[in-house]
DNA sequence: AAATCGGGGTA
DNA sequence: TACCCAGATTT
């Protein structure tokens, strides 16, 4: 039997039953996808019933604020994603009359719609003979057809998207491309697959050549650097006698662009009260603190794929601060990286 | 071509 | 720890 067969035999079997596989509505597929990069189904699918739930139409979401779609979409990471995804909600709003583009090429000119998600979206909604190449697809490949490539360099990026596409059932697009990435998660699993089970076993070249474990090959990608963070929290009392601090809206490129913080040093090193006491003055010179004391005795390290983060958060104690002020039982709104919603929820006066 | 962009689950 | 996840974009 044709590998395409063989997979789709499995998907009928073995499918699951998951929020997004009952509609064709592009915007439901578009959200689903986008939710779903480099991100498990286990952990997206909250956030999906959630943004259905409060955007329900295309139209609802163009019409949020970003702020808001920041929110929703809090814990999940990778926050260019929503930004894009807001964006997009606002093109397809206002330039396509509401209506999702239909072809790979015009899906492909939509911010945050990559390969892959032009791929899903086109074959999924409009049953269109794209085949979708992601982490799944590279390691059933990979496996099946022993390619020792590697999936993330030039040659092998390309090698597995001929492949995906001489190997694709065309006819059935639909379920095929859903049908592999679910045999990827679920059966040709990442570690310890278990493959005397495998309808596929019979065939499969990596289990022949003893390689299962060893493919797909992937380049090994650079090691995280470390940085050094002082979390300065202003606190004062408002003149009703509620606590307030200051926060700030991230501007520049890099992590979590545009969601809000506490004021930040940054340091090569890891500082003491002196050292900060003097970086104060010349880098938040809005904060004039009466007593500055450490809140964790032991950096915390949030650790990131590209990035370790070393942090210390410091409470300033103040007459007065200026900036965007907000009360300490009023932070809830704000979008804000998960090191510091942590924080927020151990943090007592 | 390589780096960057999060956070969480798994062995 | 190391690796991976229904990748896209920037450098």
């Amino acid at each position: 039997m044709l590998f395409s067969q063989k997979v789709l035999r499995w998907y009928a079997m073995n499918k699951r039953a998951l929020p997004w596989r009952a509609t064709k509505d592009p915007y439901k597929i578009w959200l689903s996808e986008i939710i779903l990069q480099q991100t498990r189904v286990v952990q997206g699918t909250p956030y999906y019933l959630k943004f259905i739930a409060h955007f329900p139409t295309v139209a609802d979401l163009a019409n949020a604020s970003e702020e808001e779609v920041l929110k929703l979409w809090q814990g999940l990471g990778y926050y260019s994603r929503a930004r894009n995804l807001h964006a997009t909600a606002k093109m397809v709003t206002g330039e396509y009359n509401g209506t999702f583009p239909n072809t790979y090429a015009e899906l492909k000119k939509l911010k945050g719609i990559g390969d892959y998600t032009a791929s899903a979206i086109a074959s999924i909604c409009y049953n269109a003979p794209h085949p979708v190449v992601d982490g799944n697809v590279y390691r059933v490949l990979a496996r099946y057809f022993g390619i020792t490539l590697p999936i993330n360099g030039t040659q092998g990026s390309a090698y597995f998207k001929q492949l995906a596409h001489q190997v694709m059932d065309e006819s059935r697009i639909r379920d095929y491309n859903q049908a592999i990435m679910e045999f990827g998660a679920i059966q040709c699993a990442p570690k310890s697959p278990n493959c005397p089970i495998c309808p596929l076993n019979d065939g499969c070249m990596a289990l022949q050549k003893d390689l299962v474990e060893g493919l797909p090959v992937k380049l090994k990608k650079s090691k995280p650097k470390t940085r050094y963070f002082n979390y300065v929290i202003p606190l004062a009392k408002d003149v009703e006698g509620f606590p307030y601090t200051v926060i700030e809206k991230r501007r520049e490129k890099g992590i979590w662009k545009h969601l809000w913080q506490f004021p930040l040093i940054e340091s090569d090193s890891e500082i003491d009260l002196g050292i900060l006491k003097k970086k104060i003055p010349e880098q938040l010179h809005f904060i004039d603190a009466t007593e500055i004391y450490l809140y964790n005795e032991k950096p915390l390290v949030h650790k990131l794929t590209h990035q370790h983060l070393h942090t210390k958060f410091w409470i300033a104690e103040c007459e007065e601060v200026h900036g965007h002020t907000v009360r300490i039982g009023a932070l809830e709104p704000y979008a804000m990286p998960v090191l510091l919603a942590d924080f927020i929820k151990t943090f007592k006066i």
